[in-house]
RNA sequence: CGGGAUGUAGCGCAGUUUGGUAGCGCACUUCGUUCGGGACGAAGGGGACACAGGUUCGAAUCCUGUCAUCCCGACCA
């Protein structure tokens, strides 16, 4: 391809509105231009890109066993009706674009795909014999993001590979799942970029077991959490960790405190002079549940510690059996819209009486009580007496009148010991998520009725997997971890070319020649090559060239007449002064062993 | 949706306080000189100043409303 046809449009000054380093690269370089909030069109230059990383997907896909299909993004209602999912996905903060038809019948556009493919698989296959298969799809999604950011690391439209496998044993998808793991580590080696699988939790997409693969990166949009050895890493909405050690109080017999306007545990423990791990603080929020119906929860938890609200949300959606759409806070005017009278906040103890929730409006007439470990592990604590500016030291557990569940629902963080070695401890990076693998279980097909016949000729709902890679996402993180002042340094496998000629002065007829020998040649041999064969000076060509960020450079120049040529390579400005014959040999020889990893590895 | 900020040429900005009919740098066009790290000179083209009302002899500037974009929280590949 020649540079002067390739309508490259640079630019010198940053857009105002790009904030990290890869968006501000991606548009500076011509790659990519918004359209509307999280909604870009893609560049030919990006279009090359975004086909290298599909081409590699797809060759490790394929090698996996998995069958490539193209499934609609319009989906009838009705079948997120049947799964449950519809009211979430559309209604209040939900992210599934939604419209009607010409018959009034509603329709979504596919944010995700388990209910579509679910409901051909049920349909096309009937027996164990058929299974397992694995099916996937590179395919634009969208979703209505809340707030859509950062170029093309949260769009609203964007790429994405998803697979979904269907087996007729729990112990076939765990397989599967273990060969996409492997199958996700290769892809995102050859990709070139450095990922950690972590622990995570499933969301929104349920299920079981589920791990995602994250590209290290200040500018990621989560945390997570890893041990110091290196065998455990979770992101911190799933992280797991011993708490800190508690100080433990005294036994004594139980007195009451006055503390006025000690609200905070901050306060109360510099006037009382006591430890925040000796507090048990309570938490009282509110379950919305799809059904309409509020359940007020009381969440007791070490003073010292925070509460996760993904374990949260996970653990009072087992313990009430309900689909919990958001949990909120109990402020002083919920209650009042309640017409409740208003409750001693800032001195609640865990014993705070159902009784206060009787004339409640609408809400149910009972807490949903639970308490973190960390709180039912103290012996001896302070907590509120549930009366204004008062609280209770030397308080047990056998001394209060309730018995909540006992869970985890504390917010591990850095510096905690860890689970599986108390040695160990644990360190937080951030991360961009670039892929995620999920058991599902039988969620999906329990809900769409797809059931195969066993081998004991009953009916059994399929066992799902289902794996998502951020085909756009990945393009972007790839420069969040490859660029420099300059611009930048696409890992090989995934750049939009391989090399750039570069002629260094147009009006040289030496120059021009050679150029065009060597660029014939290399495309000859199947290298993906651009020619900078612009009237412009050879400053404004290796700006360029840095910019958009092509593995290698060979400038062809001053030493045209003599057949000499210059070859850097982009990442490590490492740079040769060579004749033109061994420049290309050297050219084949390091492109063609970026090749053949990628073949050998797929073996 | 809540909190904060910004909308002036393709991009980056000034002008808004104190109303007087739009400017700078980059990019673009033409000519000349230059030609290995975003050249220089000269001459050009491009703007209903986000939109809609209002105040005024006169509005980018003042008032009201709307919309869009970005940042901080919930969402996720």
């Amino acid at each position: 391809m020649r540079v002067s046809r390739l309508m490259l449009v640079t630019l010198r000054d940053v857009p105002a509105d790009a904030e990290i380093t890869s968006h501000q690269l991606l548009l500076r370089g011509g790659y990519i231009r918004r359209i509307a909030a999280g909604v870009y069109a893609y560049m030919p230059m990006m279009w090359r890109v975004l086909n290298k990383i599909t081409s590699i997907v797809q060759t490790r896909m394929d090698g996996s066993g998995a069958l490539q299909t193209l499934l609609p993004q319009l989906h009838p209602a009705e079948l997120w009706e049947r799964s449950g999912r519809w009211k979430g996905y559309t209604a209040g903060e939900g992210i599934m674009f939604n419209l009607t038809d010409r018959q009034n019948r509603n329709f979504g556009l596919g944010p995700t795909h388990e209910e579509v493919i679910t409901t051909i698989i049920s349909e096309l296959l009937h027996s164990y014999k058929q299974l397992p298969v694995n099916l996937y799809q590179i395919q634009t999604k969208f979703r209505d993001e809340i707030r859509p950011r950062f170029g093309l690391m949260r769009s609203r439209e964007f790429i994405m590979k998803d697979a979904y496998s269907f087996h007729s044993q729990e112990i076939d998808l765990k397989d599967t799942y273990e060969r996409m793991n492997k199958t996700y580590k290769e892809i995102f080696a050859d990709c070139g970029i450095n990922t950690v699988a972590v622990y995570a939790d499933s969301g929104a997409i349920g299920g079981g077991a589920s791990q995602e693969f994250m590209v290290t990166a200040d500018s990621g949009e989560d945390l997570i959490l890893t041990s110091s050895d290196g065998l455990y890493a979770a992101n911190q909405e799933k992280a797991e960790s011993r708490p800190p050690k508690a100080n433990p109080l005294d036994k004594a017999e139980v007195i009451e405190l006055e503390t006025p306007d000690q609200i905070t545990i901050e306060s109360l423990c510099s006037t009382q002079e006591i430890h925040p791990s000796q507090i048990v603080k309570v938490i009282l929020m509110l379950a919305l549940n799809e059904d309409e119906t509020t359940q007020p929860l009381l969440i007791a938890i070490r003073g010292d510690q925070e509460v996760n609200e993904t374990k949260l949300m996970n653990m009072a959606t087992k313990e009430s059996g309900k689909t919990i759409l958001d949990i909120v806070q109990i402020t002083p005017d919920k209650l009042k819209s309640q017409g409740l009278e208003q409750w001693p906040f800032g001195a609640i103890g865990p014993d705070l009486k159902d009784k206060l929730l009787h004339n409640a409006k609408s809400w149910e007439k009972s807490f949903l009580r639970l308490v973190d470990n960390s709180a039912a592990d103290l012996d001896y604590f302070v907590c509120g007496a549930n009366k204004k500016d008062t609280h209770r030291k030397f308080v047990t557990w056998d001394l209060l009148d309730v018995s909540p569940i006992k869970v985890d629902i504390r917010k591990a963080k850095a510096g905690d010991h860890c689970i599986h070695d108390p040695k160990q401890y644990l360190k937080e990076c951030r991360g961009i998520e670039v892929g995620h693998i999920f058991q599902l279980g039988q969620k999906y097909s329990k809900a769409l009725n797809a059931t195969f016949t066993n081998e004991e000729g009953k009916q059994e709902p399929f066992w799902m997997g289902c794996y998502g890679i951020g085909i756009s996402r990945l393009a972007q993180a790839a420069i969040e971890q490859n660029n420099d002042k300059e611009g930048i340094c696409w890992p090989i496998s995934i750049a939009p070319f391989e090399v750039i000629i570069v002629i260094a002065n147009m009006q040289d007829i030496n120059q021009q020649t050679l150029g065009e020998k060597i660029y014939r040649e290399l495309k000859s041999l199947g290298i993906d090559v651009l020619i900078d064969d612009r009237n412009e000076r050879a400053g404004v060509k290796f700006k360029d060239a840095d910019l958009i960020g092509i593995p290698w450079r060979l400038v062809v120049g001053r030493e045209a007449s003599s057949q000499q040529v210059e070859l850097m390579e982009r990442s490590t400005k490492k740079c040769k002064i060579l004749g033109a014959d061994i420049a290309i040999k050297k050219l084949i020889k390091e492109i063609c062993q970026s090749k053949t990893y990628l073949r050998t590895e797929s073996l």
